[in-house]
RNA sequence: GCUCCGGUAGUGUAGACCGGUCAAUCAUUCCGGCCUUUCGAGCCGGCGACUCGGGUUCAAAUCCCGGCCGGAGCACCA
C-alpha cells in the first residue's frame, strides 16, 4: 500500500499535460468521448413479486397537474413492473366529499391516459376499519379519549399523557361501540408516544364522530376513521407508495399502526411537491380567484387543473413527459411554462393541421387578381390531407409597409395605395425573395383567440393574464370540432373552444 | 417557534449512495447562423451552474461539521 501511495504522489507531482501524455500511452480509451445519450426514464425501484400501487384522490374538488403527476408516477411503476393499479377514493370525511367529484376525477384520470385495475371507496370499507380498530384496542394500542379537543391539543404540546389512556380493554371496547352509535362524545386514539419528536406520533386520533351525511353511504356511519388510520390499513395492500412529502410525518404513524396490527409494510418513496411558475394549485388559493371573478372557473385556461390544461390544448402525453422530466425529485421544482409548452409543441407539431389566420386584419383589394381555387396542404411535411381555398380580388392581410409582398402560397402583389383599404396590383406567381405574408380570402370566418399568460408575476396578480386577438381565418375551419387543436400558421397552436358566429380559440402556445 | 427535508446555469434535470473519465449531462429560455413558400418544426453554434465557510483526503459537486436560503409538517382535513 505504501507503494501505491508513492506512485500516486509521483504522478501528482507531474503537471497536467505530462499526466495526460502518460495516460495516453497506457490507457488511450480514457480519452474517447463516452456517448451517454439516453432517453429519460424514471429510476428503477426495488421490487419483488407483484407490484401494486394506488391513486388516492379525495373527491372534494377537481384534480390538478400535481395529482396528475402523482398518479402518473404510481401508474407508471405499476405498468412498468406488470403490476396493478388501485383507484382509491379517500373519502372518509363526510363534510368535504361531494358526489359530483367521484365522476369528474375519474374522467380527468382517464383523459390523462391513466387506467386502473381496481376501484374502491374507503367509505364502503368502514366496517373493516372498525374491525381493525377493535383489534388495536384488544392489543392495547388504542383507547377511547373523552377529553375535548383543546385539552388533547394542549397535552400534545406539553407531551403529557391523558388519563383516558389507562382504560382497560373491555371498557374501551364498550365505549367504542357507544362511539359508533354516536351516544357519547369522544375519539379513538392510538397509543403512540407522547414524547416523540414527531408530533404526529403523540397519540393521534384514529376515529372521530361526524354526523354529516356522506354522499355515498348517507347516514350509515357516525364514527369515521381519520386519514392516518384508513390509509394505513389500505396501504397494507399496496407494495409501493409514491407520494409527495406533505405526508412525510405520517409515515411513522402509519407504519406503526400496521406494525401493531401485523400488516404488511409497503415501500414508500417520497418526492417534493412541485409547482408551475405564476400558477396557483392550492384550492384555497384558487377559490377566492373564482369568487372575485379573476378566473372564470376550475377549467380556466390559466390554471393547471386537468380541466384547465385540457381546455388550453395541453396533451395528456405532455403530463407524462413532464413526469419523466422532473422525476421523483426531492428538490422543489418550479416548472416554467416554457418547459410544458416545449414538450407539448413537439407532440403537437406533427399532428396539428395548418390554417391561415390574420389578426387585426386590413382589407387588400387586388384589382386584376385572377380568381381561382387553390389546394394547400394541411401540413408542410406530414400527410394530413389538403384543403381548398377560393380566392378573388379581396383579401384580409396584416398591416404592412412593404411595396411588394407575396401572399404566401399564392402570388406576388405590388402595393399601389395604403388607406383604410390597401389597394394592390397582381404581378405574377414566380417565387421571389420578398416578404411573404399570411392572408385570408374574402370568404372567411370571424375568429377570436384568447391568449392566456401567467396569473401571477411573483406575488403580484398579472393584470394582463388574459388577452384577446380578433381576426379572420379561412373558412376551412368550419369543419373543425370543438376541442381540436390546430396551428394558425405563423401565429401558434390554438384549440377550438367554442363554435358560434365567432369561432373562439384558446391560444395554446407558439 | 419547533421538527424534518432540500439547495447543480434564468428554469427543469443527470452526476452524489460507492470521491479520481466532471475541464459537469440533457432539455428549456435567450442570442447568432443554416434550412424552409409558417415567425412552427428541423439542423449547427453561443451565453450560462456545483449556495457559502470550514474540515477529511494526494484528490471533493460527491464524505463530515456549521452558516445562509427555500419548502413541508406541527387537526377530532386529506
Amino acid at each position: 500500500m505504501r507503494e501505491i501511495e508513492e506512485i500516486v504522489k509521483e504522478i501528482n507531482s507531474l503537471d497536467l499535460e505530462d499526466q495526460k501524455k502518460l495516460l495516453r500511452e497506457i490507457y488511450p480509451e480514457y480519452f474517447q468521448k463516452r456517448k451517454t445519450k439516453r432517453i429519460k426514464e424514471l429510476p428503477d425501484l426495488p421490487h419483488s413479486g407483484e407490484v401494486i400501487t394506488r391513486l388516492p384522490p379525495e373527491p372534494n374538488g377537481y384534480i390538478h397537474i400535481g395529482h396528475g403527476l402523482s398518479f402518473f408516477f404510481n401508474w407508471y411503476y405499476a405498468r412498468k413492473y406488470n403490476g396493478k393499479v388501485i383507484l382509491r377514493f379517500d373519502d372518509t370525511n363526510p363534510s368535504k366529499e361531494k358526489k359530483e367529484y367521484y365522476d369528474s376525477i375519474k374522467e380527468d384520470i382517464k383523459w390523462l391516459g391513466i387506467d386502473w385495475d381496481i376501484e374502491k371507496k374507503e367509505s364502503e370499507n368502514v366496517e373493516r376499519y372498525y374491525f381493525y380498530a377493535k383489534e388495536l384496542i384488544k392489543r392495547e394500542k388504542a383507547y377511547v379519549c373523552e377529553c375535548d379537543e383543546e385539552k388533547i391539543h394542549r397535552d400534545r404540546f406539553e407531551m403529557r399523557e391523558c388519563r383516558c389512556r389507562e382504560r382497560g380493554i373491555e371498557e374501551n371496547l364498550k365505549l367504542f361501540e357507544l362511539l359508533k352509535k354516536g351516544e357519547i362524545r369522544g375519539v379513538l386514539r392510538l397509543k403512540g408516544d407522547m414524547r416523540s419528536r414527531n408530533t404526529a406520533m403523540r397519540d393521534p386520533t384514529l376515529f372521530r364522530i361526524n354526523l354529516d351525511p356522506h354522499p355515498i353511504v348517507g347516514n350509515k356511519y357516525k364514527l369515521w376513521p381519520l386519514y392516518d388510520f384508513a390509509c394505513a390499513i389500505e396501504d397494507a395492500e399496496v407494495t409501493h407508495v409514491l407520494r409527495d412529502n406533505e405526508f412525510h410525518f405520517r409515515i411513522e404513524v402509519q407504519n406503526y399502526i400496521r406494525e401493531c396490527l401485523g400488516l404488511k409494510q409497503p415501500f414508500v418513496r417520497e418526492y417534493s411537491r412541485f409547482s408551475v411558475r405564476g400558477t396557483p394549485t392550492a384550492k384555497r388559493k384558487i377559490r377566492p380567484l373564482i369568487e372575485k371573478n379573476i378566473v372564470k372557473g376550475w377549467d380556466d385556461v390559466r390554471l393547471v387543473t386537468i380541466r384547465g390544461l385540457k381546455r388550453r390544448g395541453i396533451l395528456p402525453q405532455t403530463v407524462h413527459e413532464l413526469g419523466r422530466e422532473i422525476g421523483l425529485s426531492t428538490a422543489e421544482p418550479v416548472i416554467d411554462w416554457s418547459i410544458i409548452e416545449s414538450i407539448n409543441r413537439k407532440l403537437l407539431d406533427p399532428i396539428a393541421k395548418r390554417f391561415f389566420f390574420v389578426g387585426n386584419p386590413k382589407e387588400l383589394i387586388v384589382e386584376n387578381a385572377p380568381e381561382k381555387i387553390i389546394k394547400l396542404r394541411m401540413h408542410p411535411t406530414e400527410d394530413l390531407g389538403e384543403r381548398t381555398l377560393r380566392v378573388g380580388k379581396k383579401f384580409f392581410i396584416p398591416d404592412i409597409k412593404e411595396k411588394e409582398i407575396r401572399l404566401k402560397d399564392l402570388f406576388n402583389v405590388r402595393i399601389i395605395e395604403y388607406g383604410e383599404k390597401i389597394i394592390g396590383e397582381y404581378i405574377d406567381t414566380t417565387l421571389k425573395n420578398i416578404k411573404k405574408i399570411q392572408w385570408v380570402p374574402e370568404e372567411h370566418c370571424n375568429v377570436e383567440i384568447v391568449i392566456p399568460d401567467v396569473l401571477f408575476i411573483g406575488e403580484q396578480l398579472n393584470n394582463e393574464s388574459l388577452k384577446t386577438v380578433s381576426g379572420v381565418a379561412e373558412r376551412n375551419i368550419e369543419s373543425l370540432n370543438v376541442g381540436e387543436i390546430i396551428q394558425f400558421e405563423r401565429f401558434g397552436f390554438c384549440r377550438l373552444d367554442e363554435k358560434n358566429d365567432v369561432y373562439r380559440f384558446i391560444f395554446t402556445h407558439r
